[in-house]
DNA sequence: GTCCCCCTAAACAGAA
DNA sequence: ATTCTGTTTAGGGGGA
C-alpha cells in the first residue's frame, strides 16, 4: 500500500480549528449539520513548533464521540477549496459510524443560541432495536463506506450486522430483504467482479450516482428524526458511564474511524476527486497519515480490479460533486487531510480562524454541555 | 380511498 | 447436493 506524507503547507503554519455550525453557515462545511464533531479549542493558541511537535510525536489514538468532547483541534495537511459546500449532501455525519446505531441520539448541529433551551435527555433504547434506516439506506450507508465504494451482497450483510445489533440476532428474512432491494431499487447498480480475482459468489453492487442524492436525503432526514428527542453529545458521561452501555460496533469501528475516518463534503470542484497526490488518486479512501503510515491497516482491496460493466468505468463519485478528506487523531489534535497539494485558499483559512474564534468565545460543547442544564 | 413507499415472504433459476 | 445470489411476484402496513 502506496502511501504519502505531508507537511504543514506554509499558507496553513497554525492548527486550524472548525466549528462545524458556523463553516456550514459560512460556506465551509466540515461537518453535517447533523454531526456531533466539534473542535472546541482555540486553535491558535498553539505555537507552530507545538502543532509540529505534536504532529509528529502524537500516536494515532482512537476516534470516539467522547474524544471530540474533550477538545482538539483540527490541522490542516494539505488544502483545497472547500467553498460552496452544501450541507444538504455533506456525508460526514454518515461515517460518524457510531451515529448510526438504531436510534441512538445523534446530536443535531444546533446552533450555539440554541443550546440551552436543549430537552431533557431520553432514556436510550436498546442497541438491539430495530434502526429506523429503510434497508435502502442500510445499503447506500454499507456501500458508502466501503473503501471502493462498491460491495459484494455478503459484505452488504456483514456491515449491516457490525453496525446494527439487531440483525445479528434477527431472523434470516432481512438479508431476503436487502437482496430484494439491491434488485429492485433504482438506486444500486450491480458490477460485474474480475473472474481471475473474485473470491466468493455475486457481484457488486454500487450506488447509483444520479440517485445518490436522494438516498442522502432521505437517509438524512430518517437521521433527523430519529435524533430530535436527545442529545447525547451533550453528555458524553452517557458514552462511557455506568448508565449507558455503549453498543459493541462502537468499540469496534473506533480503530478504523481513527485511522480513516471519511468526510465527504459537497464541492463545486468534483475534479478534486482526482488529486495530484497518486495516493488519493489511486485510492481516494487510502488514509493519508503523515507520520504514522504504520499504523494504517487499509481493509484489503479485493475489487479494484474487477471489471466494471458499462458506464461504470469511473468511481461512482467521480461526478457526484463531493470532495473526500480524512481526519486523523493524535492524542491532542485531529489532522485534516483534504487531497492534493495545493494550499489552503485565504478565504477558507480565514472562515476556519473566525470559526474557531467564535467557537472559543462561546466555550466548548463540553462546556455547555456541564452549564446547560 | 388512493397512491406511494417500505417490509416481508416466497418461489425460482443460475452460479459457485 | 448444497449454499449463495439475483430476480420476480405477492401481500400487507403505514403515511401523505
Amino acid at each position: 500500500m502506496e502511501s504519502s506524507s505531508h507537511s504543514l503547507p506554509p499558507s496553513c503554519p497554525l492548527p486550524v480549528s472548525s466549528s462545524p455550525q458556523q463553516t456550514s453557515s459560512s460556506g465551509c462545511c466540515f461537518s453535517h449539520p447533523l454531526s456531533p464533531i466539534s473542535f472546541p479549542p482555540s486553535p491558535t493558541s498553539l505555537s507552530p513548533a507545538t502543532a509540529e511537535s505534536v504532529h509528529s510525536s502524537s500516536p494515532l489514538s482512537h476516534y470516539t464521540a467522547s474524544h471530540f468532547l474533550e477538545g482538539q483541534s483540527i490541522q490542516c495537511l494539505s488544502s483545497e477549496n472547500i467553498s460552496d459546500q452544501d450541507d444538504l449532501t455533506c456525508l460526514s455525519w454518515l461515517h460518524q459510524r457510531g451515529d448510526l446505531l438504531p436510534l441512538q441520539p445523534l446530536a443535531k448541529m444546533t446552533p450555539l443560541a440554541q443550546q440551552e433551551s436543549y430537552a431533557p435527555i431520553q432514556p436510550l433504547p436498546p442497541a438491539s432495536s430495530k434502526p429506523p434506516y429503510s434497508f435502502s439506506s442500510l445499503i447506500f450507508m454499507a456501500i458508502e463506506d466501503s473503501p471502493n465504494k462498491r460491495l459484494p451482497v455478503k459484505d452488504i450483510y456483514e456491515w449491516i450486522v457490525n453496525n446494527f445489533p439487531y440483525y445479528k440476532t434477527a431472523t434470516g428474512g432481512w438479508r431476503n430483504s436487502v437482496r430484494h432491494n439491491l434488485s429492485l431499487s433504482k438506486s444500486f447498480r450491480r458490477i460485474q467482479r474480475d473472474k481471475s480475482q473474485s473470491v466468493g459468489k455475486g457481484s457488486l453492487w454500487c450506488v447509483c450516482p444520479e440517485y445518490r442524492s436522494t438516498l442522502l436525503e432521505v437517509l438524512r432526514k430518517t437521521h433527523s428524526y430519529h435524533s430530535t428527542n436527545s442529545n447525547l453529545i451533550n453528555k458524553p458521561e452517557l458514552l462511557d458511564g455506568a448508565d449507558y452501555e455503549v453498543p459493541a460496533v462502537c468499540e469496534s469501528m473506533e480503530i478504523s474511524d481513527a485511522l480513516s475516518h471519511t468526510l465527504l463534503l459537497s464541492a463545486s470542484s468534483p475534479q478534486i476527486l482526482t488529486s495530484d497526490n497518486p495516493t488519493f488518486a489511486e485510492n481516494p479512501s487510502c488514509p493519508l497519515t503523515p507520520d504514522h503510515e504504520e499504523l494504517v491497516t487499509m481493509e484489503s482491496v479485493d475489487y479494484q480490479q474487477e471489471e466494471v460493466c458499462e458506464d461504470m468505468e469511473k468511481d461512482p463519485l467521480s461526478d457526484s460533486g463531493y470532495i473526500e478528506l480524512h481526519y486523523y487523531q493524535s492524542n491532542q489534535y485531529q489532522y485534516l487531510v483534504l487531497p492534493g497539494d495545493t494550499e489552503l485558499d485565504l478565504e477558507t483559512v480565514e472562515i476556519l480562524q473566525l470559526d474557531a474564534e467564535a467557537q472559543e468565545a462561546a466555550g466548548s460543547l463540553l462546556d455547555l454541555a456541564g452549564g446547560g442544564y
